[in-house]
DNA sequence: ATATATAATCGTAATATTGCAATATCAAAT
DNA sequence: ATTTGATATTGCAATATTACGATTATATAT
């Protein structure tokens, strides 16, 4: 097969494995640590910084941002990629809650 | 290609990625809570609780296991899996202090 | 209107992941 | 020693992901 089923799961399952498939990738990771790093929110020269192609960042962007976790500004000539605090903290919440949920009982 | 450019990150952004990949699965994220529920840790259930094929569900538990995510023991018959709390909790660190690092800054 | 800079999209190749049937392994009980 | 029950491994097919070159779209400046 190679495709996952969703069908079988619960959409909070669900939801959860796609925020961690944000964070799966280091990329995307460095990404969202740089893009939040920059004070002024240059953008261009993730490219440069990270060391991948520009279309590879492209489609890493994109990833994150379907995830609902840029917004996209205009400051001058180019984007100005900024992090979507708010839904930033939802997934963080999303996670504590699923870690402390599951860190009771057995053995 | 295909295959990630691992070498052009930090440790720690490959960790914090390699971390997010085991939940990065609905079937993994329902069978580590799964297994969490269950106060006596019966086991060879997770299969029909789920609803994937036993060397499916196998393949899952390795890749937690790799992790570091589970303690085996033996109780009876059958080896009864236990999430590793310490691990666990590290990893809800790793999380956490990525999560706090990038919260603040852009726009 | 044209040139320039920036980002998105397309097409494609390489690799990884997911899933299961079949089989093998291993431990406990008989 | 053999059976039994439970888990791991192997082999394979289908799909997804990662990456980049080439191209296209978009916006700003000239």
């Amino acid at each position: 097969m190679g495709a996952s089923k969703l069908q079988i799961h619960s959409k909070r399952l669900n939801d959860i494995a796609l925020v961690a498939k944000v964070f799966a990738h280091p990329a995307r990771v460095a990404i969202l640590e740089y893009i939040s790093k920059q004070k002024d929110c240059i953008c261009s020269d993730i490219v440069d910084e990270i060391g991948l192609s520009q279309p590879t960042i492209s489609q890493h962007l994109q990833v994150i941002n379907k995830a609902g976790l840029l917004k996209g500004n205009f400051k001058g000539k180019s984007i100005c990629y900024c992090i979507n605090i708010k839904k930033f903290q939802e997934f963080q919440e999303l996670f504590n809650s699923f870690f402390n949920k599951t860190k009771f009982n057995c053995c």
